[in-house]
RNA sequence: GGACCGGUAGCUCAGCUGGAUAGAGCAGCUGCCUUCUAAGCAGCAGGUCAUUGGUUCGAAUCCAAUCCGGUUCACCA
């Protein structure tokens, strides 16, 4: 149990033992102690003043006595100042709670839950590469999806491909009209760039046959419709959904030289599925329930034959749910894709990463479920992010100012590579050794970037800041496992079977207290589905790490018993370090 | 127009189930490498927590209104 819990616990317990109240541990608020006074944790009193009809201070006083005589070692020493009563930790707590958080391999990760999670993330369109919107996904949902594994469920990771539609066809018609018969190979173009230019192709081709059009006379409306081009392409749709041979064989090439441009990225950047949906065998999904939801009477015909839903009373819309002409539509296929997974997985929830401009498509997604009683509908859970911007603002396809995956993660690692460079303290690694290094350090900066912030909010992307190597960043975290890991190297590793009679260093206790959190932040990242909480973790621990090293020796300590401690606390350090970073997907180098 | 989200230091962000004098990083300014990696440390400076009112022992945090910004409400995906 932590530390926060056991001092909810016995005040809850000695206030109701002294008061004859029933004041439960979670009625107790314990906070971090302010640095300018003694104490590491603080519980705050006012709640109880009004009920036990005591002063701030006789309450705190009788208090501290009783839970200081009955947790003789757990407490050292209590102050009461302004209604706060401050509390000491004592050290014959923090020493075997040291020993046996390092004899641990696997220190911070919760117990098995039983419970088993999906997690769809990533989802990518077949028609263009991934952008920095993509990287954003990607790293919270691998992210997310560990973070669960770390506190005890089975996780598993999917990824809805949507590999059919207009946008498809629109590469295709391109690739037709305009490649003469290129292919990635022959252009030495990465597959999913390649076909991503032939969508650019179309807009381009698209625009000029508009422009034509209304300067030969017709209004732009109708030109929109009309341009041979987009005619072109809702054909192919047409032939794509009756299964046209030569549609369907160049669509699977397309998509083939996508999946492989893909394939290479998410290796990259370390993204994984344990399985993928692709929408051309999904999206008839859930015609079926629509029949059934009619049936309940959830769903309602009108007279033209589309078949709706009323969501009015929960404060949503009417929702179309199939058209009049019987096809589906988006949601249909979602309901259809969830009812699936349910059945394949059986999942107690099932997390959705995807972008805020979808948070009122969820919200009905789930209300439908709910009301069409599907057994998955209350584990729905719609993780959602805000989108990533410029500093000059929204990225836009049209002007040209989308940040490519590939390039940014590229350009990360060639600022790792010449930052390495520069400081020149790995001059003996081998050239595998350093493609690595730089790899991590580049990849680390920038999935450290994009993780530290609140997935709820948007975000700006400074190209500058996300490349600086310094302060609230991944490199700075990595550096701080690093040098910890030349300390080891150099004297090596802690024996922890040592005796402590040395009272604690303030900076010895700052440590051990944020390392005795660990457990909770992970815990409290996978509730609130928030990575930001784990990296702003991991930074306060390098940071409060880095102060210690700068201030004590380690190596050359006063005692050998100081020397063995810190020793022993340094490794945890860097334990924690590693395991926290790689639940964000962040690898640590032993040295840099 | 309805619904939802946001507005905290020059910039990027924490803090939001109410608790002590609102915190980091970057940028700016001072110091610190013959001792375990200076991608570091210590310090200075920087705030009308959008505005107004309310709730109470106490409000950045809760409520209401207002202002500003965003998203969304397709027989699109």
């Amino acid at each position: 149990m932590s530390v926060v819990a056991r001092i909810k616990e016995v005040t809850a317990e000695a206030i109701n033992r002294l008061y004859s109240v029933d004041i439960q541990p979670n009625d107790v608020l314990v906070n971090a102690t302010k640095p300018e006074f003694e104490g590491e944790y603080t519980v705050v009193l006012f709640a109880f003043v009004k009920q036990l009809k005591k002063s701030p201070d006789a309450l705190g006083q009788e208090l501290g006595e009783a839970i200081l005589a009955s947790n003789p070692g757990l407490f050292s020493s209590f102050n009461i100042i302004k209604g706060f009563l401050n509390l000491t930790i004592s050290d014959s707590y923090w020493i075997p709670f040291l020993q046996d958080a390092y004899s641990k391999n696997n220190f911070g990760y919760g117990a098995l839950t039983g419970q088993k999670v999906m997690v769809e993330y990533s989802s990518p369109n077949t028609n263009k590469p991934l952008h920095l919107g993509h990287l954003r996904n990607n790293f919270l949902g691998w992210s997310i999806a560990e973070i669960l594994k770390a506190t005890g469920n089975e996780v598993v990771k999917t990824c809805i491909v949507n590999d059919r539609g207009i946008h498809i066809c629109k590469s295709m018609i391109a690739w037709q009209l305009f490649s003469e018969g290129a292919t990635p190979k022959s252009t030495g173009t990465k597959g999913d760039h390649f076909v991503g230019d032939y969508y650019v192709k179309f807009n381009d081709a698209y625009k000029r046959e508009v422009d034509e059009l209304v300067a030969g006379g017709m209004d732009k409306e109708t030109a929109e419709k009309e341009a041979p081009i987009m005619k072109a392409t809702q054909q192919m749709l047409l032939d794509w959904e009756a299964g046209k041979p030569e549609v369907m064989e160049l669509w699977r090439t397309m998509n083939g030289w996508v999946y492989k441009g893909f394939e290479e990225t998410y290796q990259k950047i370390g993204s994984d599925f344990d399985k993928t949906y692709y929408e051309s065998n999904t999206y008839l999904l859930g015609k079926d329930l629509v029949e059934n939801g009619l049936a309940k009477g959830v769903f309602y015909q009108k007279e033209d034959g589309s078949v709706w839903i009323d969501l009015t009373a929960d404060g949503l819309d009417e929702k179309l749910v199939r058209r009049k002409d019987g096809t589906s539509v988006y949601i249909t296929q979602d309901i259809g894709l969830a009812e699936q997974k349910q059945k394949e997985f059986n999942a107690s929830q099932s997390i959705y990463v995807v972008g805020d401009e979808q948070n009122y498509h969820f919200k009905v997604l789930k209300l439908i479920c709910q009301k069409l009683q599907l057994p998955s509908a209350d584990g729905i859970y719609h993780l959602s992010y805000g989108m990533v911007e410029l500093p000059t603002g929204k990225m836009k396809s049209r002007e040209g100012t989308v940040v490519d995956a590939d390039d940014l993660v590229q350009e990360m690692i060639n600022i790792a590579k010449q930052k390495t460079e520069e400081l020149g303290k790995v001059k003996d690694f081998t050239e595998s050794e350093l493609a690595e290094l730089y790899e991590t350090i580049g990849l680390g900066a920038l999935k450290f970037f994009l993780l530290r912030v609140d997935p709820k909010k948007k975000m700006v992307f400074n190209p500058e800041e996300s490349i600086d190597f310094h302060g609230f960043t991944g490199p700075f975290i990595q550096y701080t496992h690093a040098r910890i890991k030349s300390i080891l190297r150099k004297t090596g590793e802690p024996g922890n079977n040592v005796s402590f009679h040395m009272p604690l260093l303030p900076l010895e206790k700052e440590l051990l207290v944020l390392l005795e959190t660990f457990p909770a932040v992970i815990a409290d990242a996978a509730s609130e589905h928030d990575p930001s909480k784990l990296a702003i973790y991991v930074f306060n621990l390098a940071k409060a790490f880095n102060s210690f090293y700068t201030e004590h020796s380690i190596a050359h300590a006063e005692t050998p018993e100081k020397k063995e401690l810190r020793l022993l606390l340094a490794g945890l350090t860097a334990r924690v370090i590693k395991s926290g970073m790689q639940v964000l997907g962040i690898r640590v180098p032993e040295r840099m």
